[in-house]
DNA sequence: GCCTTAATACGACAATTGACGTATTGGTAG
DNA sequence: CTACCAATACGTCAATTGTCGTATTAAGGC
């Protein structure tokens, strides 16, 4: 059995010494390598045949956690491990929103490494003991910041909010029509451009989307 | 330099399996032994040089959880491990806000339990991999405090939980085939069993029912 | 060895959803 | 005043989804 592993890391040299780590263990294939998310993202296009990615943070172009959001919604079935050098609060609850499976620090040593890759891929997650505890202390008392940057102005009006809600719930058109006095036809069409103004095409999608903006 | 550890179990032949444990590593020294968290304090009343505390979770008289709450809070020097056989959701959550430093299960080999005492007395904290990705859904999902009387017995599949987070991103069924090198059909009818399981009709009422009870 | 369950897969049909286009009405910001 | 937009509403069509029945194979429990 393999385990085909991608590696996503700005810094060739430092993508060098984690394949040299890696080269200890027969069964580790690292099918490719990325400069940045895009690169990472075309090549996943191409073929997505891949068990894990260890993914640095800073990146140019589409950095780690942005990289990470999008590879966990377009294939969830694909593990995710950040490797990186800090490891601050902020990037550890960003990494772990955006869906990584695990966090661990470029100092790490070649079976620590390997370990944590087998175990996240066996259902578990990696963290070595220092994320772990900061991971503790998030859990305490939440960090609630709010990316106000990335706010793109979506503006739905107070209806399409309230048909958004409706939607959450996972009622159907015709149970939503009846339950704000509405006829189906006009309920699709706030859909419709709530789809519109959400840049999505399902209910779920909807949904996720509405949540991480906190509109819903 | 010695690690001075106390064991708190109601099982006395656990405590005995656990100082088996620790026997293999002459600078672990097991100060004393508890049957309950009041025998544990009343011990610690008298003398409170202890590094560390491995603490099971249900005891009689005084429970793990209100027993590291209390230790925590008179003596927060003192480091404290939960080794439980137990990993449900609600243990571990009361467990971290109770200040816990570490979640182990007692099925753990000699070894990784003697470095997660090490490394939490080097102020990381220890955890399993598979304790650790619960802490993680936890910090993704806050968890919904429900009434365990509606904790219906739900037991989806290794490939159903796979599949349902696939379609927690609101990928289609021909998407979800593709990345899980499915066909499609396939894919259809485990949704259709993950639907009888979990009683609901669509795929956004599965999405939430699965959240709500932390399988994904 | 037998029974059960998980995982795989197909076909068919009805219901729902998503994507168009179109249209009327009422409020409000220039 | 008028241009714009929110809210209402209908129709159509293709795609997706939900439900049913059926079937084979592999793995695990008793």
């Amino acid at each position: 059995m393999s385990l085909k592993i991608a590696i996503v890391d700005d810094n060739s040299f430092l993508i060098h010494a984690i394949k040299e780590k890696l080269s200890f263990f027969d069964e580790v294939m690292v099918k490719h390598t990325s400069l940045n998310g895009s690169e990472l993202l075309a090549k996943l296009e191409d073929n997505h045949n891949i068990d894990l990615i260890l993914m640095d943070i800073e990146m140019p172009v589409l950095n780690g956690i942005e990289t990470t959001q999008v590879v966990k919604q377009k294939y969830p079935q694909i593990k995710i491990i950040m490797l990186t050098a800090f490891d601050n609060d902020e990037n550890i609850f960003n990494a772990i929103k955006a869906g990584a499976d695990g966090y661990l620090l470029k100092e790490i040593n070649p079976k620590d490494l390997y370990d944590g890759i087998v175990e996240t891929l066996n259902g578990g997650a990696a963290m070595n003991p220092s994320i772990a505890l900061k991971t503790l202390k998030l859990l305490r008392n939440p960090l609630t910041i709010e990316n106000e940057k990335d706010k793109e102005d979506i503006s739905l009006s107070k209806r399409e909010i309230e048909v958004l809600e409706q939607l959450s719930t996972g009622l159907s058109y015709t149970v939503i029509a009846e339950n704000l006095f509405l006829s189906p036809s006009t309920v699709r069409k706030h859909i419709e451009n709530i789809y519109q103004k959400l840049q999505v095409h399902s209910k779920i999608e909807a949904v996720q989307k509405a949540k991480r903006h906190n509109i819903i």
